[in-house]
DNA sequence: ATTATTCTGTTGTTTTTACAACAAGGAGAA
DNA sequence: TTCTCCTTGTTGTAAAAACAACAGAATAAT
């Protein structure tokens, strides 16, 4: 397993408490495997049975959700550190129900999961750890899914932007700031139509309720 | 603590795989509390510290969130032998974001969350089932949600109501199904007003879509 | 039984969205 | 550079939702 992966997982939270010196030997005892996914391309796709968490080392992918009509949806982007999969996996479900693939060129480390939440033997000292650091990480994947329900639950586009913009500058904690979309994902992300969004948004910043060039927003 | 509950608690996925007879003791050692809530009482209330975790025994909770402009949204409704409340302890969020209210005459236990993840001691085996089980309820109820988002993401209240509908359908098995929530309950757990919700209700029951007659729904 | 209150369905008006079609700008490839 | 493709913004139209106001039914209270 390559070095410069390292840095990456300290951040990353399965490992949080972990001694980073731990790390290697635990990604053996866990049989991680690393893979080059190019943008666009998928790495679980919904049907399939899912059998492994998903880290992200580079890159960036998303979740997405594919209705009956063929309406797409963005649940969520996962970038650097951060895992994705573990909810459905955890939760015993057969078939994925969602896609994942990746917004651009990307790492995934790729773990089982019966790996993480099974003691390898009962001398394994990790996993207890590993365990916990899983529910603290689901937990938090839960208070996401309720935040974003509270952008989704406004009922016009704009009160979509300005809940999803605001808790973007809360969270980066400036009235300045990027966002990880384009349009277009933008608007699958807030369920919305993207012309009308863009519309909006242009209407929102003649009324001087912001600034925006390309990605870069700021909130007035 | 009364007996009558106890059959409830084996239905709980907290004790899943637990055996029947331990759960009287470990209630003990977990400082379990039951309270009796009215119909509209407050369980636990937004901006509060959360320490509890709430088990439903009879009667059921409604989780609902309040934004900015005092538009009210239900997220879910807990009834008996379910959990609430243990993601936003286990997250270890100091303010608690929802009200979680008695939607109508209810018995609630109250356990506090860290007793549920901490050992009260290394020769306690229950705590290792404990956590496990808790595991799988986080993963079950971030499962929920992705599902609820599948709704609240569709366009339009027909839409939203197809999709709500056909899933209740699906989880209680038969086109013949209750709903458990009144009109305006189930426009705030959708997300859309309730005169047009009603309306748009009618009309599908004018093209033969589905038939109702107050809670009772059956897909055709 | 009677009254009051809540719940549900209905209708009309205004606002907002979805949809479609198009033009300008930018990025990347040949 | 030139060409192509993709992204973004713009506009008009049709469809849908939000809102408001009201009437009848169901429920609870006296």
């Amino acid at each position: 397993m390559d070095n410069h992966i390292l840095p990456i997982l300290r951040q990353c939270p399965l490992f949080r408490q972990i001694e980073p010196g731990d790390i290697p030997s635990m990604l053996q005892c866990l049989s991680a495997v690393k893979k080059g996914y190019r943008k666009g391309e998928t790495v679980f796709s919904a049907g399939s049975a899912i059998t492994h968490v998903g880290i992200v080392l580079t890159g960036r992918v998303h979740v997405e959700q594919n209705d009956y009509w063929g309406n797409r949806t963005i649940l969520t982007q996962v970038g650097p550190a951060e895992l994705f999969g573990e909810a459905f996996s955890c939760a015993g479900i057969e078939k994925l129900p969602v896609n994942v693939y990746a917004a651009e060129p990307s790492e995934i480390l790729l773990i089982d999961y019966r790996k993480i939440i099974r003691s390898c033997s009962s001398a394994c000292p990790f996993h207890a750890k590993l365990i916990q650091n899983m529910l603290w990480i689901l937990a938090q994947k839960n208070v996401a899914l309720t935040q974003k329900m509270e952008t989704l639950t406004q009922r016009t586009t704009r009160d979509k932007l300005l809940a999803y913009l605001s808790r973007q500058a809360q969270a980066q904690g400036s009235s300045q700031f990027e966002i990880p979309f384009s349009r277009q994902e933008l608007a699958d992300y807030l369920s919305v139509d993207r012309s009308a969004m863009s519309s909006e948004l242009s209407k929102m910043q003649k009324e001087g309720l912001l600034q925006f060039q390309k990605n870069r927003f700021s909130l007035l």
